[in-house]
DNA sequence: GGTTGTCAGGTGGCCTAGCCACTGACTATC
DNA sequence: GATAGTCAGTGGCTAGGCCACCTGACAACC
């Protein structure tokens, strides 16, 4: 099949909902009339007539630009012009982490271990045999985390070490951290739950 | 002015919108029947008739959740549950926050809850037990957990939390959910990092 | 004078009802 | 077989309305 001429190919004109320009619209319209952290938006019923909406498109304007945080909606008063937050807008899990000292991110990650280990522990009980049967088990942080990882699935907290470790490193390979190891992995072999937990408890801090 | 009874000040108290819960609501409807990738939602009037809501209402949500990555809506087509993919951009909290089912925030919640309940459980002696002498202590969540987010301090952890928390809401208070309260609260006065950390583990999802 | 309670006006939240625009599949037609 | 027309289903948007909420002014009370 040729699928060469991409190339003069129209796009399929991304449709743009009124909503959406109306909320790019009013956001010009904060810049352009200088409005600052606290000034009030017109009221939805007078800003609607004047740009010739109606009032339940609007409101899904303004709704939109308060899940960018660009304002903040207030039943009873209006709609006021959100202060932009530090570094522009809303945090990034980067900017969090590298504005905090390396010990509370070890501290964080150490939560989300535990919170790993514990959901690692209620995996299904042939997959945790299959990958942290006592034979064949590498003690080193990287492998025995690798396979809780791969045991808790990729959810939230999964997200949160991504983000965490690349700002704290995991810990070396002393005699301390194999034993922790070898406890945190028979602990989520047995399916003990808390006691997988607890193991995590204390891994990176010392 | 005295301005130190801060620490009786109510908290404003952030209402949430009928939308905004629609939209966490469907999230969990998505994870819960399985829908990945491309699968369609029922449509707007009949989801609108079973969630017992207004069309507008309802459509909002969608929009909420399509500002958030979680669905892809197309006109005269349907709602499509999308990929949870790295979706371009640097990561935020808010849409990683908001891309995940509630449940998955619930289990990320729960563990930076065992993390902060540890640190709790290390701070300074006496005010551990300013804070938390059984005679007087209130078994609610908000309190309790307030007290002990006080004496973990303001950490990586804590921001964690408070981003977390808008995006999960925190337990009723069942009799069950006193049960656990007390044994935490016990924990974090003995000073037990341990057992603290142990009894936050299953505290929101049951 | 200061405090407290009341109330009306303005605001956003949500609803009902409806029309319009778009899409995709189906069906004649050539 | 390919094409063009049709049609049912879908989301986009409008109009008008009621309700909940917040604020500020004002009156009543200490």
């Amino acid at each position: 099949m040729p699928d060469e001429p991409s190339a003069r190919r129209l796009t399929p004109l991304r449709r743009e909902r009124l909503y959406e320009s109306l909320a790019a619209h009013i956001s010009d319209f904060i810049e352009a009339q200088g409005l600052v952290g606290g000034d009030r938006l017109p009221p939805e019923r007078q800003l609607a007539a004047e740009l010739g909406v109606s009032r339940a498109t609007l409101s899904r304007a303004l709704a939109a630009l308060e899940t960018r945080g660009r304002i903040e909606v207030r039943h009873g008063v209006g709609a006021l012009v959100r202060e932009p937050g530090p570094a522009g807008g809303v945090p990034t899990w980067e900017a969090s982490l590298a504005a905090r000292p390396r010990s509370e991110v070890l501290v964080a990650r150490e939560a989300v271990l535990a919170g790993l280990a514990r959901t690692a522990a209620g995996a299904d009980s042939s997959l945790r045999t299959a990958m942290l049967a006592p034979d064949g088990r590498q003690r080193t942080f990287d492998h025995t985390w690798r396979c809780v990882r791969r045991l808790a699935g990729d959810g939230l907290l999964a997200e949160l070490d991504d983000a965490l470790a690349g700002h704290a490193p995991g810990p070396g390979d002393s005699a301390e951290v194999h034993q922790r190891l070898d406890a945190l992995a028979d602990a989520v072999l047995r399916g003990d739950a808390a006691a997988a937990a607890t193991t995590c408890q204390g891994m990176l801090g010392g």
